[in-house]
DNA sequence: GTGAAAGCGCTAACAA
DNA sequence: TTGTTAGCGCTTTCAC
């Protein structure tokens, strides 16, 4: 079964390679006999054809093809390495309906390689939580008017789109929650700190009333470390799932940034802070992809 | 900025095109002097010459690409989308550092289309949960000498390889630790049926002890349903943390199927069943793509 | 040790 | 309405 090329069906067909590829293309302003486009047609599925995209996007140059570029450390416990998985299923969904096609691929977050960009030339770029100090070598090396929406990061840099949750509109609305009470937070770590740094500052409590996630035992540690009956707010949901292990889960409220606020246990407070983070990158992706649409001011995108 | 090509580089290290791609390549046969392969490196650097991957693959036939197709449903529940996450993660970060770039793409599981396959021009495929009943149309318009590893599937089929669970080796662990007591069970749905039905078979309880997991509500009526402190042995960690809403969760045990034991419940007991399923069907990929290599008798690879 | 040139599969002027 | 042909960026025989 010898691979079928668009000149096997010009020849079955009676036709130039010209021909078929208009009628594969749709070309708009070229006519064609509806004898033709049916013998043609009849052709490609006797023959079984399929296109070869990496021709196609050789002369075409644009390759239909979408990186979601996630940054990670070696040994990242399990809380973490799922971080992403439900945007990028979502995005993943999204640019697939849109006939995309999705390279994902891990980015060391100590040494950023991006090369993968300019290689298989990406039509556009998600990246998920650069160091900062990363960024600007990454955004160097990138291939000029590359698309690129950065989630999770806080850069220097006015050019590109950054997608970041409305940390404070939703800490907000958990400390409504819990108005009448000091609380302690556990927030997640992100690679990069002026992320965690901003949060951080927005909450504004004393150091021992704030964990950056790490790891289990020190989560643990954490909590008890609290005035017994303290109230507690907490980023994830997995994170939140780990710490009702270790005091009463009543007293608790998750803010959701992953996805699946089903994991809390049911006692716990929720806030979501997902909703369409997806979504939104989406289509600030899909406005980028066409050069003439209007775009936001603001290069920060903050998703409620 | 314009992309620089091989051309650009051939110039201006006063080379021909073909002496810098025998540089780039390192092509064994060629021997090239020092002093051409230092200008013609210079000139990479000086011009931040990246080559196009899709303009060699079309030459080499070979695109380093590797496809991972996972079956959807629209509005799948969140652990339904989670499942294999961890796996994805796993393969991609084992096939990148082998060099190899990843292309995931959701597959409907009413109307799967692989067309992706031939278009993009794959080097190998994971394909996960596939329907039984459809796999014969997908087998067919696979392009022929694909490397295909199928992950959760039972398919009548004598050519490709399938990774799954040792589901009877890991339920016996699991009811060794609950030898002394009538267990009701929860399992994992699969679009591939036959392969729910194998787990079926394997346990072998009365219907109403035994439920495949579908939501929430349904699964708490099901463990409500059961005589008072009886055992539960419950597929997939985030299934069992839901279960652990419903009963104590000193009664359960859980089947870890999913990579992230640290989810559920402390008191419940755990078992588990993935510690390397992505490593085992990475290195069948790997088998497969070196045509000489020495494979496995038994279509059939059950990880334990 | 290096280069000229054919060609991978496809598209897009330009002719016919 | 259809065909001819020149590339897209790269590899690879074969000649020098």
């Amino acid at each position: 079964m010898k691979k079928v090329t668009i000149k096997d069906i010009a020849k079955e067909a009676n036709v130039s390679t010209a021909t078929v590829s208009y009628i594969l293309n749709n070309v708009p302003k070229q006519t064609i006999t509806d004898e033709t486009r049916c013998r043609v047609l009849a052709a490609v599925e006797r023959l079984n054809y399929v296109p070869n995209l990496a021709a196609r996007s050789l002369v075409k140059r644009k390759t239909g093809l979408i990186g979601i570029l996630i940054n990670r450390a070696a040994n990242e416990p399990w809380w973490r390495q799922l971080r992403y998985a439900d945007m990028v299923n979502r995005l993943e969904q999204l640019l697939t309906e849109r006939g995309y096609h999705v390279v994902l691929s891990s980015i060391d977050a100590e040494k950023p390689k991006v090369g993968i960009i300019a290689e298989r030339k990406l039509d556009g770029v998600f990246l998920f939580d650069v160091k900062e100090e990363h960024f600007y070598s990454i955004s160097h090396h990138f291939p000029a008017g590359v698309p690129l929406v950065v989630i999770d990061s806080l850069v220097e840099d006015t050019l590109f789109y950054k997608v970041i949750h409305d940390y404070e509109f939703v800490l907000q609305s958990a400390q409504a929650w819990n108005a009448d009470h000091d609380c302690y937070y556990v927030i997640e770590p992100y690679y990069n700190e002026p992320y965690v740094q901003a949060i951080k500052d927005t909450i504004g409590v004393e150091e021992r009333q704030l964990y950056v996630m790490e790891d289990e035992a020190q989560l643990a540690e954490f909590i008890n470390s609290q005035p017994a009956g303290s109230k507690g707010i907490i980023f994830n949901e997995f994170i939140g799932a780990l710490a009702a292990k270790y005091t009463d889960s009543s007293h608790l409220t998750i803010i959701c940034t992953m996805g699946c606020s089903e994991i809390v246990p049911a006692p716990a407070k929720r806030v979501s802070a997902v909703e369409n983070k997806s979504q939104i990158s989406f289509d600030l992706m899909m406005q980028l992809l066409k050069q003439d649409a209007a775009l936001p001011n603001d290069k920060y995108i903050k998703v409620k």
